[in-house]
DNA sequence: AAGTTACCTACTGATTCGGTGGGATTTGGA
DNA sequence: TCCAAATCCCACCGAATCAGTAGGTAACTT
């Protein structure tokens, strides 16, 4: 039952992402390096995440990445889906034509399942942009803990959904 | 998020047993062939069910293995965290010292793994060995005759306590 | 004693994971 | 116009994990 760290690369990107939402552009590298992220790695990833919709790239000089939306409509389910190929936990979920239940732990199957999709789904990128910002506030750089590349004022309005909220 | 075949095929065999609970030891070569699953490795994942305290075996001929409590009182978790090891989604949430939170996204993988086991428990091998004898009354073996005793049912209900902590 | 069964260790082919590397293409700026 | 910066694309690669096999040893029944 593990994340594969495709997974928590991306979300961690996305999430880096959508801190900065509506600043344009921002480059692979650049991501990388504040994330401590391989950058040629991450440019994968990020590429698999452009082809689901999520983001939106320019390329040449200037040029970089963006959300495709706001942070609120991304669901961490999203992000973890496309990067993970399908969550089925066992394959005996596979077949949806709704007949036959090939497997005896069925029930089981699905119920994980379905919990684990419930639980991605409550969270969303402004979730985790909220807390990142928050990390940012709190250990400018100097400080031994995460040495951030810029930390121009994020003024951009956040609505947040307030679900996870601590 | 894959369950690997290992907690599979272990839910399955231990389903078997659960459905024969009180019949004593059944030798793993007649599990293997009933839940078809390949017998030497089937051995490798009750070896370790046993060393985990699911199981009990007994050696030599008309030994086999048997379920070391009621299945009832054996939760799904308890199952696949022995054969998967770890159940947790990512790393970060491996220090369970209390203070630091050093990934951003930490309360969604603790949300995440929380959920996951939450359903597991959810489960017992009771619930498994029902559906099971309901499928062995509908499609008996054809040829081969699985012996098919029946069994009173298993006395009333023991809560499971939550033993398990990762 | 003989046969049956679980136990243990080692090995192995295939697949996935977690990247690197090198180029081609597009774009902005001097 | 030309260069530098950036994404895009694809091939490759070592290491780890997965899903078993194989074979011998120890214990138990008859």
């Amino acid at each position: 039952m593990r994340v594969s760290s495709r997974g928590q690369y991306g979300v961690r990107a996305l999430a880096y992402l959508a801190a900065r939402y509506g600043e344009g552009p921002i480059n692979v590298r650049t991501v990388a390096q504040a994330e401590r992220l391989p950058a040629k790695y991450l440019e994968q990833l990020l590429a698999k995440l452009r082809r689901g919709g999520l983001v939106r790239s320019s390329r040449g000089a200037r040029g970089g990445v963006v959300l495709a939306q706001d942070p609120k409509a991304i669901s961490i389910r999203q992000v973890v889906s496309l990067l993970e190929g399908s969550l089925l936990p066992v394959d005996c979920l596979k077949d949806t034509n709704g007949h036959e239940e090939n497997c005896v732990a069925h029930p089981l199957w699905r119920a994980l399942h379905e919990s684990v999709l419930s639980t991605l789904d409550s969270f969303t990128l402004a979730d985790l942009a909220e807390r990142l910002r928050a990390r940012e506030a709190k250990a400018p750089r100097g400080s031994g803990m995460i040495p951030e590349a810029e930390l121009e004022t994020v003024g951009a309005g956040s609505g947040r959904s307030d679900v996870h909220s601590e």
